[in-house]
DNA sequence: TTTATTTTTGCAACCGATTGCAATTATTTT
DNA sequence: AAAATAATTGCAATCGGTTGCAAAAATAAA
């Protein structure tokens, strides 16, 4: 029973004695057969069993209404927002996902490109790993005319759209935020300047410090891979110091309360001794206390932004949609972490 | 160029003066084929730019090499390690995941089940919505001989391998220690009961107050979704009764994070007035003030297990393996939220 | 009723890799 | 060098929908 052959268009054809044809469209509610054997077929369809067959139409018609993801990490909360909101409009789209992740190297991120490449996604969506400093991977895609989008650490190249957040206006406004609380030795902890998303944060803070007239130093930029490991080094480095910073921009929240947990831990205030700032607004966020001050994106929005950009590429004209810039809001969240009883200035 | 007709394996055929045949099995290294034969079928696979059809495959070997995951939700820490680990033994294995969520609801559960049986894939692993009370939606799966295998969210069928922790142990060993720590009137705030997760912990914890002479009391348990709101509103009705319970187990952390801050912000000491403890070690946990009890599970190693065995049954013998449970090892985590100075025997 | 239109259907050639079995070629053995 | 054995390669049918174009059937107009 279990193991009776599969059931075929012309098994249904025979049964009724039409054409395979006749069945092929009237499944797929052709208009130009009768409503009277469309009921006919999908009477027959359901009581044989039929399940249609993809790869057949797949391969006749090079589509397969899928998706790839590739996400440098799929375990963080930012990420699995985003994964989220990609879940829901590819669904409600029809279109599968096939996600895999490029634990942030290089290596990993091409061997996945390949594989999505060869299993003929339709379309791509891809936040880049760490220390992606070209993207001759995805030439293959591009090459073959076949939608690439970049959300988050993006990529800036003429034919793929960008999602992003405005990192630069961002930190700046966090950095200005550090600055009015009076801070004015402000250590910024961020990632690899190769990713934009890291790039563009330090920038925002470099400037912000420039625009209020405080001298920017490059020795208070410390660069890891923002981990929690590497927050609590950081708040070793710095009480290893002699003098403490008085403000703390991490560009990441994780990081942040790592580092500012380690720096409860050792006796350092906060925020009366050192300020200290994130950037995600992960819960973990509104856990920590003092609860710590963030920039708010959102992970699911984003998500659904770029699956609706690239869904729209792939119904719509590939050939016309100039690609663009999609940048998202941010909301910078000031909470305890930041706020100084005394505001200097 | 970009528009170039797709190379194929006939392609390669004809430029080479040999067979379509020989082609295809030295693509895939195929032992019969002379190694002086392969090289020149690689080198002008390469050459033409040729890109394997794995549609082509798959309509001929009745396979997709594709794995589905239907999950509750894709945002949580837990679910995130999970889909890591499924990705990382999934990619290793040549095999693709396709993704979807029911965001907890069967509606959606079924939907989901229907989408992956079209797109055919190979083996499905599951963790059941929230209110999901029976299967039927998978026989279609099971009467085709499908591997099917659920973990943490599970349902005991004859052909469907599961993968979980002890959570009547893990609960019981919980709740045992808050009795130990003097607690004896211990409120459990738990999810629906059909599901075996909060249906086991409900019973270790109701089987461990009985072990220990203490009374077993209907209204000290409360169901509700265990979401951030449910946590708050929980200690908002603790509050709002006469007197505080000494102890609270909630069957997850996020929940009893928040219901930990509320009581905190009502001026309840914890864990001298309340104990609390959650579930799962969420990176939460270690973050909230005081640190939280709980219990220790990895989500990568459940999502690394799953898949292979999976796998297992995909390259083994589909027949034989009698479906099995494995049960992964859980850890009793005691912080401070339920370490009390002044321990009663 | 005949002719002109409009609706419905069907033919048959694809899409590209796979594989059992037989045939060919190369290597050993006698 | 012939025979036996082993190593390579090729034939051709198959998987199951799709679709341009033409034919057949149904309906409308004359």
């Amino acid at each position: 029973m279990s193991e009776r052959k599969e059931v075929t268009i012309y098994d249904i054809a025979a049964n009724l004695n039409i054409s395979a044809t006749t069945v092929s469209r009237g499944l797929k509610n052709h208009p130009a057969i009768k409503q009277a054997t469309k009921d006919k077929i999908f009477a027959q369809a359901e009581r044989m069993g039929y399940r249609f067959n993809t790869f057949a139409r797949n391969l006749r018609v090079k589509k397969t209404n899928t998706i790839g993801v590739i996400v440098p990490r799929l375990n963080s909360m930012f990420m699995s927002d985003v994964l989220a909101g990609m879940e829901k409009v590819s669904n409600e789209a029809g279109y599968d996902l096939i996600i895999s992740q490029s634990l942030e190297t290089v290596e990993k991120e091409v061997k996945n490109a390949a594989t999505m490449f060869n299993s003929r996604v339709d379309g791509l969506l891809v936040s880049l790993a760490y220390d992606t400093a070209d993207i001759a991977h995805f030439n293959r895609f591009i090459d073959k005319n076949i939608p690439l989008i970049f959300f988050d650490r993006v990529f800036e190249h003429p034919n793929c759209p960008n999602i992003v957040i405005n990192n630069y206006r961002a930190a700046h406004e966090l950095t200005g935020h550090l600055l009015s609380q009076g801070c004015r030795r402000i250590v910024h902890v961020t990632g690899n300047l190769n990713s934009n998303v890291y790039d563009m944060r330090f920038k925002g803070y470099r400037d912000a410090l420039i625009a209020h007239g405080v001298p920017f130093e490059d020795e208070r930029v410390i660069i890891n891979n923002l981990g929690t490991e590497d927050g609590i080094q950081v708040a070793r480095q710095l009480l290893a110091q002699g003098e403490l910073p008085d403000g703390i921009f991490v560009a990441n929240d994780n990081c942040a309360v790592a580092c500012m947990q380690e720096l409860k831990r050792n006796g350092v205030r906060i925020p009366d001794d050192v300020a200290v700032a994130g950037f995600n607004n992960d819960p973990i966020a509104t856990v920590v206390e003092p609860n710590l001050t963030t920039i708010d994106y959102k992970g699911h929005e984003m998500g659904e932004v770029a699956t609706k950009t690239l869904i729209n590429l792939l119904d719509g004209n590939r050939e016309q949609q100039a690609a663009a810039t999609i940048v998202l809001r941010h909301q910078l969240i000031v909470r305890d972490s930041t706020q100084r009883k005394n505001t200097a200035s």
